[in-house]
DNA sequence: CGAAGCATTGAAGTGCGTCAACAATCGTGG
DNA sequence: CCACGATTGTTGACGCACTTCAATGCTTCG
């Protein structure tokens, strides 16, 4: 099941044998856990990290008011909190959508793995400097894209980081957020959330039911999101 | 001129003499930048990092169509595209917004530092996820706070990243940002950051003008802004 | 089978955008 | 030191994307 993970990483660099197993030695426990609890909460001070094995997990920050906003989602193969390793603790909750698997790697071990191969060291701060990109892009798409554009882009997002890990095929794949998730992804309201999503649909790019997400017109859904992935670092080899 | 870098640092760990040299001599050169320079471009493959000693630069992604979003402003002491020692091109623009004294820490010896510091691989890597955690507040100002709250949280953030490398007093700080590049910080438009800037001067909470930002009533501001600089990460010796 | 959450719809309101004009300031060269 | 164009700041009128409020049917699940 860490295997979604491998391949997320040995996108960008081949893995060693030794540096390999150093990564499967790492998960001290493997757990699962239901859907709609928080997993990690904004504040405590934190041991370990939670590499994400199947499931889907949302780093949501509260407003003194109620208000929420999702400030990235997490699929297979995703650390959720590899920047506590740093940080030691979160200025965000982590939350479960769906019910997940996740594996529990103690900063002690990530402590002694990036001490004794500075590329994994590199590969895994690579890793949070592109979480960092997708925030940067969700800034901008807050900042400057219309609510349709917005979505549009979200769903091209996922679908290109879903790929990498095999869990979307060129139909589309599964999304088990509710509408009301969805809109705080997004900053919107449920009811525009919705709003947006008939827009969508009437255009005949995408259809979203039993939480499952099909991209009908890949080009014209690319076209409204002004799609441009390269924010990803999806490619081969950087170093 | 480097002072204000390492005072940021200290903030967090004790430097030994070996590593406050070690960081003094990555840098191989300083330049001086005019304003309104792109620092950075998107894209283009790097080869060293910029650390900021004078000066204000703006990380800024624009649309297509020409709207820009700036998603991070950097002050003395910032690091502007540590994040390129791993990602290698960056997903955004470095721009100056003031005339800027720039320290060129080439990647080389950043590999040579962090592999030979281990504990300064740690604290490099978590000024970027703190970079991230205050990409990840914009998000939350631009997805959820009005365009009087946001612009409050801004002035309240830049006052205590400043406060640190001793760029702020009770009374303010300088702010060369024009009012266009204000707007594109808070995902607002020219003209209604404007009326955003008198409504904040009506309630007598801040003063903006010849490039200085007086802070009348901080606690007012702080409210309007429902401030809390935990994101911000600026305490003691986290490790 | 009932309750709670979720999706959908309509009507009305508003925060911010757009367009357009003008005033103030700045930088530059004569 | 002044002239002048360019940039920056300010204001008003109007429009619209998104919100708010409220109601209704639809699912899901104990």
């Amino acid at each position: 099941m860490i295997s979604a993970h491998l391949k997320k990483l040995k996108r960008h660099i081949e893995l060693s044998r030794e540096e390999e197993q150093a990564i499967r030695d790492s998960v001290a426990e493997t757990r699962s856990v239901p859907a709609d609890k928080i997993l990690i909460r904004n504040g405590v001070e934190l041991s370990s990290s939670m590499l994400l094995l199947d499931g889907w997990l949302a780093r949501s920050k509260d407003m003194p008011a109620g208000e929420r906003q999702v400030t990235q989602l997490h699929v297979a193969g995703d650390f959720a909190d590899l920047h506590s390793f740093t940080l030691k603790r979160l200025d965000h909750d982590v939350a479960t959508l769906s019910e997940c698997v996740v594996a529990v790697v103690p900063h002690s071990r990530l402590k002694e793995l990036t001490e004794q191969f500075p590329r994994l060291a590199r590969l895994y701060w690579f890793s949070t400097n592109v979480d960092a990109a997708i925030c940067r892009e969700l800034a901008l798409s807050l900042g400057q894209r219309s609510a349709l554009s917005r979505m549009a882009h979200l769903f091209c997002e996922l679908h290109a980081r879903l790929d990498v890990v095999g869990r979307a095929d060129d139909g589309g794949f599964n999304f088990p957020l509710t509408q009301r998730e969805l809109a705080e992804c997004l900053g919107l309201t449920v009811v525009h959330a919705n709003r947006t999503i008939q827009e969508l649909r009437r255009r005949r790019v995408v259809e979203l039911e039993n939480r499952r997400l099909t991209i009908i017109d890949r080009k014209g859904l690319e076209g409204i999101a002004e799609f441009d992935p390269s924010y990803l670092y999806i490619e081969r080899l950087p170093y």
